[in-house]
RNA sequence: GUGUUCGUAGCUCAGCUGGAUAGAGCAACGGCCUUCUAAGCCGUGGGUCGGGGGUUCGAAUCCCUUCGAGCACGCCA
């Protein structure tokens, strides 16, 4: 099913080409001037220079070939040359109607689907998640959804730090605490215990103490790189301490992640690929893209075009030790062996675009992928406190999600009973609902490259451009069909009817604008047209719903149809909210 | 220094490939509940779109310049 726009615009074309002009002139855009029209069309202007006329007199001709349109009830000429159109109520009711019954509301799927890597987490093994990371995790599950439900396939990889020097850190502060431990007698030979000799909470304190010991003790810091030297080079007992930091700590992020209704397909991380480095390397050498250069292994990505310094691709330091450069290429090459997909998109914090610039270039360089092969960065600001300055907590230590999570919910809590009587079990899980809402709402409509402000208060409102608010808005319609269905009401396909009202009218244009609502974020991966789309969708509902009686209406007829119209109101927003990640409670 | 992102109302942000009188929300003020959730709706005030040039019939949007802020720039991830 063709976009609403695009119909309108199709019909504008036909009438400039009617008149003698370009077709593609005709390109209609939503109303600047509500006052005036609906819709605009300033292709007369734009067609004035070209044919040597006089913008108002293009117009004049081309609203003339519209004198039998069966799309529009009004076109008018402006000065200098502005085309002003309304639509039909008979063509918008069609519309909707079609999308009613079609499939994702008339959304045209690709005739080539794709195949993305979305590479998003990049949760540490060795610390616990902190607000950081919840950006990633949002945004990336956001773009997931959104694609998938544009018809392309995602496999969404939480690539988790699981290599480094952090897990070194870790074991050091470990047999610091208890030397005697079977994993660090080297002459044992025999099983280990099943049982991690750390909890989940043990281990989300050693990484901060030991960061901070090796920062102050130089021989701790040592003792440290022999034990990630010895992690990574396959010794027994380190090796079975490094799978017991894994598991304690992928059964505590997915925890976490569950919390925020987030969900990966893949659990790689950089310890996945660390075999494969060898053979890479010894590939590029051999493909003579790699050199050396100030004792380490690189590989030039610099370009004849660049007007900024480019440094090279570092392969191997000059120690001879993989990087996370490293990791990352040989992680691109895993993924087009095993899983040749179409495109990779990393989502990580925007300070790293220079860094995936080099990346992206070396494994093109070194033919890792196709040369069709999509490699896609998008970069996301932080997370700032409402100081401007990067969220902190009170001691100035980094906020970890799950109390972030958990201030969130217990404010929403405080907020829903103190506005309505509820059960308390049911009052704290729609305050999970509401909470996890609130927060991915308040990040997600922010343009995602942009820093942005993380104001508690703010989010969790219930009023003006929030989370909450877009769900109360689900929430009304819930109630609303819920009562006709008391009433013995049913859903069978009434028929929608024309728009009485301006409001009624307003809220079924909104509803034609979902395909290009959801198209427009599926190309630019932008969640935050969603909320701006629902933002509007909700409005509009709200202000019909004000003006409109509508179980109290005697003609069954017009209530089935206004029912009709809520039942598409609230799928859009429910399958908009979806998208974005969240969920809506059945009252509120 | 090189590069890059950004600067829009008191605050937080939109503004689609240039279009008419630059939009929301919050905050302030004033209305609307015996009737489907008032956690809502309606209205008022608030702006030289950082400054200056240019391109254009037309610029918040494109180009140049300048001021200011953030970020990145070979052995961290």
């Amino acid at each position: 099913m063709k976009k609403l726009l695009d119909l309108i615009s199709e019909e504008m074309g036909m009438a400039f080409e009617k008149a003698g002009y370009d077709a593609a002139l005709g390109r209609v855009s939503l109303s600047n001037r509500p006052d005036l029209c609906e819709y605009q069309c300033n292709g007369a202007m734009a067609g004035a220079k070209r044919y040597k006329k006089a913008p108002l007199a293009i117009a004049e001709e081309t609203a003339a070939a519209l004198r039998e349109s069966r799309v529009f009830s009004q076109v008018e000429v402006a000065a200098p040359g502005f085309l002003n159109l309304k639509v039909k109520e008979s063509f918008l009711r069609e519309y909707l109607a079609d999308m009613r019954k079609s499939e994702k509301f008339g959304l045209e799927m690709p005739e080539k689907p794709r195949k993305y890597v979305l590479d998003y987490g990049g949760a540490n093994i060795a610390k616990p998640l902190h607000v950081g990371h919840m950006r990633s995790a949002v945004i990336g599950e956001s773009i997931k959804r959104i694609l998938r439900y544009c018809g392309h396939e995602v496999i969404g990889d939480v690539h988790m730090g699981d290599w480094g020097q952090p897990m070194g850190l870790v074991v050091t502060e470990l047999q610091e605490r208890h030397p005697d431990l079977i994993y660090f007698d080297e002459t044992y030979t025999g099983e280990y215990p099943k049982e991690a000799p750390f909890t989940a909470t043990e281990l989300e304190e050693l990484y901060p103490t030991a960061s901070k010991k090796s920062k102050e003790d130089q021989a701790y810091k040592e003792k440290a790189m022999e034990n990630t030297y010895k992690i990574q080079s396959g010794v027994r007992g380190h090796r079975a301490l490094w799978q017991h930091i894994l598991r304690v700590s992928v059964a505590d992020l997915k925890k976490n992640y569950e919390r925020l209704n987030v969900e990966f397909d893949l659990w790689k991380g950089e310890s996945d690929v660390h075999d494969l480095i060898p053979a890479m390397v010894e590939e590029m050498k051999r493909g003579g893209y790699a050199h050396e250069s100030e004792g380490a292994l690189v590989v030039d990505v610099k370009e004849e075009s660049d007007t900024k310094e480019m440094p090279p691709c570092m392969i191997l330091k000059s120690d001879g030790a993989a990087l996370y450069n490293t990791t990352d290429l040989a992680t691109i090459m895993d993924r087009m062996e095993k899983i040749d997909p179409d495109g990779i998109i990393y989502l990580t914090d925007k300070r790293q675009e220079l860094y995936f610039e080099q990346v992206f270039r070396c494994a093109r360089k070194t033919k890792l992928v196709k040369p069709e092969t999509e490699l896609i960065w998008m970069g996301f600001g932080t997370m700032n406190g409402r100081d401007g300055k990067p969220f902190k907590t009170r001691d100035g230590g980094v906020k970890r999600l799950e109390s972030l999570i958990e201030e969130t919910n217990a404010e929403m809590y405080r907020k829903i009973t103190e506005n309505r009587e509820m059960p308390k079990e049911e009052a704290e899980e729609t305050a999970r609902i509401i909470g996890l809402a609130a927060l991915k709402y308040g990040d997600l409509s922010n343009q995602a490259s942009k820093d942005y402000i993380f104001d508690m208060e703010k989010f969790t409102s219930f009023e003006g451009d929030t989370g909450p608010y877009i769900l109360y808005t689900i929430v009304r319609i819930k109630s609303i069909l819920g009562k006709y269905r008391e009433q013995g009401g049913s859903f069978t396909d009434a028929a929608l009817r024309p728009a009485e009202s301006a409001a009624e009218k307003d809220l079924a244009m909104q509803l034609a604008a979902f395909t290009a609502a959801v198209s427009g974020a599926c190309e630019e991966l932008a969640p935050h047209k969603i909320c701006a789309y629902i933002y509007d969708l909700a409005n509009a509902f709200n202000r019909f719903y004000h003006e409109t009686r509508i179980l109290t209406e005697e003609k069954e007829e017009k209530k089935a149809g206004w029912v009709a119209l809520l039942l598409l109101t609230g799928d859009v927003l429910e399958t908009c909210i979806d998208m974005l990640g969240f969920s809506a409670p059945e009252r509120m």
